[in-house]
DNA sequence: TAAAAGTCTACTACTTTTATAGACCATGTA
DNA sequence: TACATGGTCTATAAAAGTAGTAGACTTTTA
């Protein structure tokens, strides 16, 4: 499940990317355009910074905007950065692998196999996912 | 993320699986066997039991098997008893719809749009894939 | 130097997850 | 019919994670 955190610096990302040209955003503007507690979107606009997604500038006449374009922006960065690894199972993540404990061989573990399945069709599909495909409903993997 | 809660179920529907031309198991067995706590398991099976996936007998000789064939039981059953639905984001799930509150048009959201291609290529492959084939190491959908 | 705007730390409330305890019910068999 | 075996059910609790708030602080520009 993807967290409302995530919800919501995937909303702001969108934001961000749509007001590209247009100089930084204010957090108050996109809280208020996109129904975010503003408090709680500081916090996101911020781990998003620290992993280099976004850029901001302080004092008057700063704000929020992207650090690359959106073109150049996958949603997978966005969700792994807010809600951490995209895998099921932890087992089977690549960006922060963790073996199951009670996990007697993973080599024939059956869940660890189709999770990477699972794991695998997710990252796919974000991971070659930009905004800018997002926003113009370019899926470059068919769902079905 | 699957929970450990569907992740034990997943543990004991394959060792069920393993089982099945033998008899009924003894939940004590299962929990020694999977290393799973006895009393969390009996909460497990006893959901698992409720939605139809096993059958249990009380009394001395009792125990769970499941209830149908192990290629008639599919992953995608199991996960959503114990987790509730696949989809990261309830707008996009099939079997537990809910709107979300801040969306303006959900025919234009973008993160829905995505997310249910996401939802599509795991529902695609837990819902094809049964506890035989997995144990088998039969995929029906190929990851990449 | 004042106003604008982001930064940072700490905290709180709430929910979910992961269990545990213990009384209770059903079944087979001696 | 008694008793041991084995599942059922309700209640509860510890721990962790999620969502959100408060407020003091720093940086920048005019």
């Amino acid at each position: 499940m993807l967290s409302h955190k995530a919800k919501y610096g995937l909303k702001a990302a969108f934001y961000l990317a749509k007001h590209y040209n247009n100089g930084p955003v204010l957090i108050s503007d996109l809280a208020q355009a996109e129904y975010i507690p503003k408090k709680f979107l500081e916090h996101i606009l911020l781990e998003l910074k620290k992993h280099g997604i976004l850029y901001s500038r302080m004092g008057k006449g700063g704000g929020y905007h992207l650090s690359k374009p959106p073109d150049k922006i996958y949603l997978g960065e966005i969700i792994r950065t807010l809600d951490g690894p995209l895998a099921a199972v932890p087992c089977v993540s690549k960006t922060a692998y963790v073996r199951c404990i009670e996990c007697k061989d993973e080599r024939t573990c059956e869940i660890r196999r189709v999770m990477k399945h699972v794991r695998d069709a997710t990252a796919k599909i974000l991971d070659t996912t930009s905004l800018t495909d997002a926003m113009h409903a370019k899926l470059k993997v068919s769902s079905l």
